[in-house]
DNA sequence: GCGTAAGCGAGACGGTACGTCAGGTCTTTTG
DNA sequence: CAAAAGACCTGACGTACCGTCTCGCTTACGC
């Protein structure tokens, strides 16, 4: 676990009474508890000082608002992700993607999620704060399958490093792009059957695309298209 | 264009003066301006009512909320979505793939999406709402999409509906979702590069899915697919 | 009964559809049961219309606003006060203090006619219309009381004209506010004695204000009035 | 005077950012300066935080309506009134009915006053609150005058505490509500004039009624008239 | 008998004010 | 000095009425 979130960051200053450890938990605890009840919209900073027994001075002295409080109180679901050891990894994947699946089905992650990501495209600090306590969180785990994977001999070590990287991207972006949509907009369940076939998909996609060597497989980017028409009005095309 | 969204959906009775259309219109449209300007967080009725120079209560007559409001002000941005007619599945595929990102680097259609899709954690009738209008929209180009390619021969018809089924929702989620995780919760651009690559991973991923030979059921990408070449050669390298 | 009072005075134009007839007694009685019901700031225009049957502008086409509407709705409870005839003068009077009484007892008169006042102490056209409406009714009363006094002899002519308008003035004042002053500010009701007395003291102090010999401009209640007795003896101790 | 009104009568408690008195005097300074700008009816709770530089929720945190707040704000008008000792009693009454005069003649009294009565005929706990703040005040003179007289000699002590009470009420209502009637209704000025009518009317009515021992004056109330007529149809004609 | 001008119910319209609520800040007393 | 309590200003909320304005009728008069 990299940097351990904390409410404020910095605020130090050995002088004075020291700020009540105990205050800091049973907000974060009241702030999941009212995300449940009320939802996103209807939480009120009143109410979470209310049901932590706090004044509502104490909150704004520790989170400089609403949004950064829910990030931190939420923060702490996403530890519980683990890369289980189950032997190929096809069923490690399966795993996590099932995780992240019933994670997801809390109300107080999948309400406080989308909300937060939606105040984040108007404001970078809340950008950066999501980026350190939760996606990173789950990036990791991508990074650490791969490795593993490695290790066991089930995929070859990477060409270079850029590719590596870009590769962990795609795949994070597939996969908890696809479990976050089937959650939140399509409101499916993320059950076995739709896990096992995400995970052969993402696996088999990503395997062949590698794979292709002299195959007459999928995309040749290095060669150029004989007559594959005019690109650019695709691009054009997708504005209009 | 099926099922036109429309504000309120019924109210009629056919005496007392009618509805002002132009109202509609100036309505939506200062809805996505101030989203634009101020975001979702800090859009107000008042502020909208005032840019459309309409009253408050003609807002209320017609939505009952902002939730819906902003669904609706924000729907017609997806009806720009388009299936290109390019000659081969991938081209047509990486199209929408890349219309899809740029439409959601637009700053009203990133904003106002997730954060609706937060409220409608709590609000089924929202939910529908979304779905209807917006949803359903992106789901009727895959469809199109399949069955323009099996008529070209690119994929072979389905064994049975209910796969078909089951396929349109994978692909659904993993394409949409994937697109909108990249660009808003990793916050990059679906260039060119990106969306070629997801194209490919779910294209190939589909078809060694459905051809797994005697595999077992879990994929066993050591193995690779022994043949997956049918997508025919497709060199396209377009634009940046 | 002087002028009629009407709701809109002027409206004719001999053609097109008339006016209904009914409209105007449905209107004022709704008025007066909202007013009964709700009181007078919480009577609306909509409500009134609603309970006579009508549409809102099929009110405001013939009054101008609430204020004359209520003012007209209320004045026709003023039309029931009645001079009897019993025979003294002091009876007479003790008659119309206690019919005044009973009629600001009810709360359609009470709620309406202090709201309209005040009402009035802004707009002019709304005191010329309590004025024709509802207190010319009233002073009419006091005239009449006199006149017949006069016959009676019970009471000797007026010196001068101007002496006996000065005079009507001032009883109409002492007796209009004194049941009103009770009835609404001191919350008591009009009975029997509190009638008796109150005319008694009018009555008296009227007649010896008027023959106080050489004795000083302001009375000297010291000395009691030597010979104030020509009311003749009566003894009416009815009541209730 | 007794009992100071105050906004709210009970709130404190000891712990907590105390209420800033400033803003009470500003608040109610700010009301009658609308009151007598904008009358009763224009004036909005909105203005009057405005004009005292204070946020609405600060008036609704005193007060709870409107009405309430005119009252108190009012209240301090009938403070000034003070019963002077002019060596005589209808000196000293003439006095304070001038004074009366004067002060309904001030805008945001009259338009207040009449107001805020018509809303207590709905409204007890107005009523009681109109009562203390100000009528009270106005009885408290009346009190005052009997008592001073009395230890001149202009008047003998009353024969029994039931009959004082009755007297003391009675001329409360006939010079309060003749001041107001003549004011408010009739729109005339209380001048010299009208003041020492109105005084001598009183006093000497009064006089004669308590003094008419064997004279043939005015009421025997204990003697059954002999030929008075019918007194029930009396009762009963009122009615009608 | 027929046109036409007005009345009529309905209900949308641009407004204003309502009374409430939440956000943050500030000022007390208590620990 | 921090914490709790709670007053404070700001500003948006969603509602209720206002008085006006179309609508599509209906109704009586006067040609």
């Amino acid at each position: 676990m990299p940097t351990r979130t904390g409410p404020e960051g910095m605020h130090q200053g050995r002088t004075g009474r020291p700020r009540s450890p105990e205050a800091d938990a049973a907000i974060l605890a009241a702030t999941r508890q009212a995300l449940v009840e009320l939802g996103w919209s209807k939480l009120t900073m009143g109410d979470v000082a209310a049901r932590a027994g706090v004044a509502k001075t104490t909150l704004y002295r520790r989170w400089p608002s609403r949004n950064e409080l829910v990030v931190d109180a939420v923060a702490v679901l996403f530890d519980e992700l683990r890369l289980p050891d189950l032997g190929s990894l096809p069923a490690d994947v399966e795993s996590v993607v099932r995780q992240f699946g019933a994670l997801l089905e809390r109300p107080e992650a999948k309400t406080a999620l989308m909300a937060v990501i939606a105040e984040a495209t108007r404001d970078d600090a809340l950008r950066r704060r999501i980026r350190t306590a939760i996606v990173d969180r789950q990036k990791h785990l991508v990074v650490a399958g791969r490795e593993r994977a490695q290790e066991r001999g089930e995929i070859p070590p990477p060409p270079d490093p850029a590719a590596a990287a870009r590769d962990t991207d795609l795949i994070f972006d597939v996969v908890a792009g696809a479990v976050v949509h089937r959650t939140l907009v399509s409101a499916e369940p993320v059950d076995g059957d739709w896990a096992r076939r995400l995970t052969q998909l993402v696996l088999t996609g990503l395997t062949a695309q590698r794979a292709p060597a002299g195959a007459a497989a999928t995309a040749r980017p290095t060669a150029p298209a004989p007559a594959q028409g005019p690109q650019e009005p695709r691009a054009a095309d997708a504005g209009s």
